[in-house]
DNA sequence: CTTGCTGCAAAGGTTTTGCATTGTT
DNA sequence: AACAATGCAAAACCTTTGCAGCAAG
């Protein structure tokens, strides 16, 4: 069912993963290009987004969409993630897999199902420390 | 804390809310545009972002992201979402919430969070089906 | 009247893609 | 030598926004 390709070792895609490799910090492509950027200064954004694309399609790495941005996670394994509703970062919830919701969804789905992503929306400390200064400026700008 | 609006009552935003009222298909900004466009054919697609918006801040609708683009569902409750990784269309899972979930996420947060999201990723029944057959053609478009 | 809301169109941000060239196998 | 992968730039996509006129309160 599912076919398999060469996947050509190039210098490229071998940087990006080192870039991503144990990091926790789930970069944007745009972060992980300027990361690469600084060890192959030649490369291109077009470059990134295709290996990002491919290396979680080949599941090494994880998607996280649901901000205006997506992010990458090299922990492929079950766990769960906090986003900050001000700056947008994304950080791990370490607990262990709540085994009711996997119980749950496979009952719900007849078993047949890919996966699922929890996401908890919240203010993050950061955020919350300045959220009770006066503010002098808007805080817009997503990072 | 949080400053309340005026709120007019307009032709457009009326139209828009009566469109997604009662709907379970979670419809993108552009699916409710056309639909708002049959009764209001001189609204603008601006028209119909800027009030998903306002009706989501208010909370009278969630806006559900995800996915390529923002979805829009008219319940507000606690339930979650099924995606189908092929057509990208988002179902419901009417399952009663998992106590579970909202124990162990206030437990991690300290109590602090907006709320959470649960979405799990498959393959929907027609897609499915259509996954058996020979495919003659690549199926890209999401609808 | 006041000012929020709208239509229109232009701009913005993110991601994808066509193509000639380069690099791996 | 084949052809996957790259750099570059243009295009595609989705969403937001400025502005002048319209309309709800």
């Amino acid at each position: 069912m599912k076919s398999e390709r060469p996947l050509r070792q190039t210098k490229a895609r071998r940087v990006i993963w080192e870039e991503l490799y144990g990091v926790t910090t789930h970069p944007t492509a745009e972060e992980v290009y300027e990361k690469v950027k600084k060890r192959l200064p030649r490369v291109s954004l077009g470059t990134v987004y295709r290996n990002l694309e491919l290396l979680s399609q080949t599941g090494k790495i994880r998607k996280i969409e649901g901000g205006p941005q997506k992010r990458f996670d090299p922990n492929t394994e079950n766990h769960y993630h906090f986003r900050c509703r001000e700056c947008g970062r994304v950080s791990d919830l370490t607990l262990e897999p709540v085994v009711e919701i996997d119980r749950a969804v496979a009952q719900l789905t007849g078993g047949s199902f890919d996966g699922y992503h929890l996401e908890v929306i919240g203010l993050c400390p950061s955020c919350r420390a300045s959220a009770n200064r006066p503010l002098r400026e808007g805080s817009k700008r997503r990072t």
